[in-house]
DNA sequence: CTACAACTTCAAGTTAACTTGAAGTCAAGC
DNA sequence: GCTTGACTTCAAGTTAACTTGAAGTTGTAG
């Protein structure tokens, strides 16, 4: 059965995020996201952890490490859930990265022809 | 002073292609480039191996992991350096990989503005 | 002839991002 | 009470792509 509360356990972050539980708790104890604990000592992540993820996996995607993503989580507001303009205010500094990529790689398609 | 034949140290094909000579001893040692050897024992490169060099920095850029590169290099003709029209057929191969991860990266541009 | 830089081999070390394994705990169902 | 599955911790293992280090060789310059 199914945790009654908002809380999720690490089975049901892992089967939402796909990430295997084995890599939520590397991120725990990397300080990538954080997880409350329930009487029995397990771990109980607030919904806002899932999208945390998501960020975390956009920004691999772009080819960020861990060490980067973590920074930039940091900027983060620690005191409250981050609301949509936290994250929009944080995307927008990925932004110019990834366009970077983008052209990088359309600049590596077009020398491909040859 | 530079070798007089028209074959690369490994010293020149590193400045040349911006590999540590150790990268490419290793690169050689996985059968990703090849080398012939002076009377002395010490590489010499043919100048094609910068193109193939090249390439192989090209497939990182794209994402792709050594095995994948080598397993593509090793569509290219053994038997004689490999021409412009070698070159473009294998380059064909990547571009739609290369397609993917650009619309990929896009996608994920849009999405992070939220 | 000597010095010296550029090479040689081979084994071992490095880093990131996890995974695996062992040994134990917890709570829900029968 | 017992079983079972999902969890816990902690240490050690894994993979890719190199790098580093030690110990020796080569060949050109002076």
């Amino acid at each position: 059965m199914p945790a009654k509360t908002d809380l999720l356990t690490i089975g049901e972050l892992s089967k939402r995020c796909g990430l295997a539980t084995s890599a939520l708790r590397f991120y725990e104890s990397e300080g990538l996201i954080k997880a409350e604990r329930d009487s029995g000592g397990r771990r109980r992540f607030m919904r806002s952890t899932l999208r945390r993820v998501a960020f975390i996996q956009a920004g691999q995607r772009v080819g960020l490490s861990l060490d980067e993503i973590r920074a930039a989580l940091a900027t983060l507001p620690e005191n409250r859930t981050p609301n949509r303009a936290d994250w929009t205010l944080l995307s927008q500094s990925w932004r110019s990265r990834l366009n970077e990529r983008i052209y990088d790689l359309e600049r590596l398609r077009d020398e491909l022809v040859v």
